[in-house]
DNA sequence: ACCTATTTGTCCGTATGTATG
DNA sequence: CCATACATACGGACAAATAGG
């Protein structure tokens, strides 16, 4: 992997690491379902903190660039020809959902109710 | 304030907190450009850490439901008149699924797996 | 302009929990 | 059952932005 953090650098270790993650992505030297190492290995490889690793790594799922998984590790998403904006409107919707304080299994029943009642598919 | 947490609940500390400050925004206990406990407060009041709580805040930011600053504190962020509409969104999700073949039940649980994002997994 | 207290931001360290394989 | 690896929580330290005297 071969990257290396400054810590004189105005910008925070773990957005130093994000951006290399991101660096790489974008140049295919990462591509999907491609796993990063062990936030252990490469805390130990940079000389910094496991939780500054683990920070990067969270920034980088929000982002929806990586998937997170006690056990299994960190593995890249570069893009899904799946679910292209299915994930976005999720996304939104949870964010909405919460900003408006309606409880995540409120959320659902919605969700449930609207697929039931909108049976003409 | 007079929140409380609890340690044997399934949900993470911060999420509960998040919670909590979700809920009073929703409920009008928190108007917009009210201003939160210093995080050193909350957490002595709660008797949790006082990274629980920043972490808590930052789940908030991170929704917009809450403005940070150093120095400052936690100010609310109110939602608009222009809020999303959550039954809008609901509709267009199932809406944009159901033409890419995406059954219900797979929807729900990408909407599970999404709501997980952040406390389990 | 200076100084001080406050408050969040980042980083480190340690410990324990929990899902995965 | 056991090792791996992320998730959460605790603790401490210092930096940086803000507010107030």
């Amino acid at each position: 992997m071969l990257w290396q953090v400054d810590p004189t650098d105005a910008a925070p270790l773990y957005e130093q690491i994000a951006s290399s993650v991101r660096r790489a992505v974008a140049e295919g030297e990462l591509t999907d379902g491609e796993r990063l190492p062990p936030a252990k290995h490469l805390a130990a490889s940079l000389e910094v903190n496991l939780h500054t690793v683990l920070k990067a790594y969270q920034v980088l799922r929000d982002e929806g660039c990586l998937e997170l998984r006690r056990g299994r590790g960190a593995v890249i998403i570069a893009k899904k020809p799946d679910a292209p904006d299915i994930g976005e409107l999720i996304s939104e919707l949870v964010r909405s959902a919460r900003a408006m304080g309606i409880p995540d299994m409120q959320l659902m029943a919605l969700l449930v109710e609207r697929m039931g009642n909108g049976h003409e598919n």
